[in-house]
DNA sequence: GTTGCACCGGTAATGTTAAC
DNA sequence: GTTAACATTACCGGTGCAAC
């Protein structure tokens, strides 16, 4: 992309943004005609019509909106680049946090709370899903950071242990117990409300059975 | 190093058009 | 009719490049 491209996007955006062309060329120092060819050129080089012109009222089309909404995107990033490589400091900019849905139940709004509080210039998007689905997009390299439960992750992505998850069963408050400890031949009749496939704790809950030869009779996915 | 030319991008002036 | 805003045109200055 050459400058004069950038600076054609560029006037652009400040047209849609403060509504005309007269006032894009305040905001850009420079004089109205240089923005009109500017606008004209830009749409010359893409063959699209960005701006539909009624006299003196312009209006954006929707190829228009949707070009700049991008331009807004890209450009928003590489200033964001920019910047963090003219600070060195890496933590600014987005953090796309991943965290599974136990922990975000417990923990999240904490997490989040304490690292606006020490990095104010950071902003985080946060996705939750189960432990799969989670570690799929930390591999794929759609997270930054995620906080999951027996993660297997590629060799690009550092763990760290940062705590233990105890698992345990819940039934309802007429179950008779007659033990501490239950077994898999105890629940194996019942019906079990399990994680989906794609969670961790669906392959864990399902290996301590096979562990113990006990096939669940009724198996549900909440 | 200097000169002449072509090209590019800018501005000022003017025309055009729609809203009031 | 007036006003405001975009389009068009003419002209100017800076820059790159080839010829000398």
């Amino acid at each position: 992309m050459t400058m004069r491209s950038v600076e054609r996007i560029h006037a652009g955006r400040s047209v849609r943004r403060l509504g005309s062309f007269h006032a894009a060329a305040e905001d850009l120092h420079l004089a109205q005609p240089s923005i009109s060819a500017r606008v004209k050129e830009l749409e010359s080089a893409l063959n699209v019509q960005l701006f539909v012109r009624q006299g003196p009222r312009i209006r954006l089309t929707a190829e228009g909106h949707a070009l700049i909404e991008l331009a807004d995107r890209t450009l928003g990033s590489a200033s964001e680049l920019v910047e963090r490589f003219r600070t060195r400091d890496p933590l600014r900019g987005l953090l796309r946090l991943g965290m599974n849905e136990s922990f975000a139940l417990v923990s999240a709004t904490d997490l989040i709370e304490r690292i606006e509080r020490h990095y104010p210039a950071l902003r985080t998007s946060i996705f939750v899903g189960d432990t799969g689905a989670v570690s799929q997009m930390l591999a794929g390299e759609q997270l930054d950071v995620a906080i999951v439960s027996e993660a297997h992750v590629p060799g690009h992505v550092k763990q760290e242990v940062i705590g233990k998850n105890r698992f345990g069963w819940f039934a309802h408050a007429g179950f008779p117990v007659t033990r501490e400890a239950l077994s898999p031949s105890d629940l194996g009749s019942l019906h079990l409300l399990i994680s989906p496939p794609t969670a961790r704790l669906h392959e864990t809950v399902l290996k301590w059975f096979t562990d113990a030869r006990v096939t669940p009779e009724r198996v549900s996915l909440r």
